[in-house]
DNA sequence: TCTACTGTACTATATAAGTAGTACACCGCA
DNA sequence: TGCGGTGTACTACTTATATAGTACAGTAGA
């Protein structure tokens, strides 16, 4: 149960982190990520909750299941990814990361500081 | 019931926002929050809820408790707010943003342009 | 003193999240 | 055919959140 964030739930940040490969090409299209069993081992998290992570990639399109072989990345997994990160950076992250460095007086410039 | 995300426990956002208040000026130092009851009509919340709210914020030091009369913003509230918050921004909400970026193909002067 | 507000402390219920374990059906391969 | 790995579907238990309601003690002011 290595780092994990106590204010998120846990399957959720794990669905992020297979985003994450996809984006990073650890994991292609047509390829296929690790069974329930292995993830759960790997990541020292209960089966179950693996499932709860395939099952809501499922749902986004972003894996689908083989009864018997495994969960593999769906073709068009990375577009839909980056479609929903885009707009959610663009429209949620943003914007209240300009809000908390107002409020905590921190400038622009400073910010381009860090970002790097 | 209004406004709260389905993401984070509600008593944290809460929190965060009274937090929010106090960096705003809403809430200055020595002042009175709104009482339990109040502020559980006022945001279409249980009365408990906001008791674990108080109760968390009480135990960082920015809020104390005067039985009978209320809870009051602590003198240094402003300053353990400030701290704790530009810490995190720093450590862990810019690098964050970064990687985000970086991932998404977002450029830092895409970013700034989203800053004001 | 009485009243109306305050915090505080309970009990009870419901739901989501996570863990633990078992069982069964499907698939590829030896 | 049999075996091992796969998804799938359960039950059971625990904890954290959130709601609902009640009760009691401290405070200020009429």
């Amino acid at each position: 149960m290595t780092d994990f964030r106590d204010d998120r739930a846990i399957y959720l940040q794990m669905a992020d982190r297979i985003c994450d490969d996809i984006l990073y090409g650890k994991y292609t299209a047509g390829e296929r990520v690790p069974s329930v069993r292995e993830l759960s081992v790997m990541l020292g998290v209960n089966a179950n909750t693996v499932v709860r992570t395939y099952d809501a990639l499922t749902s986004d399109g972003i894996i689908q299941t083989r009864r018997g072989l495994g969960y593999f990345v769906t073709d068009d997994a990375r577009d839909r990814i980056l479609s929903v990160r885009r707009k959610r950076f663009m429209e949620e992250i943003l914007p209240e990361v300009a809000r908390q460095a107002r409020l905590l007086g921190i400038s622009a410039d400073e910010i381009l500081e860090h970002l790097k």
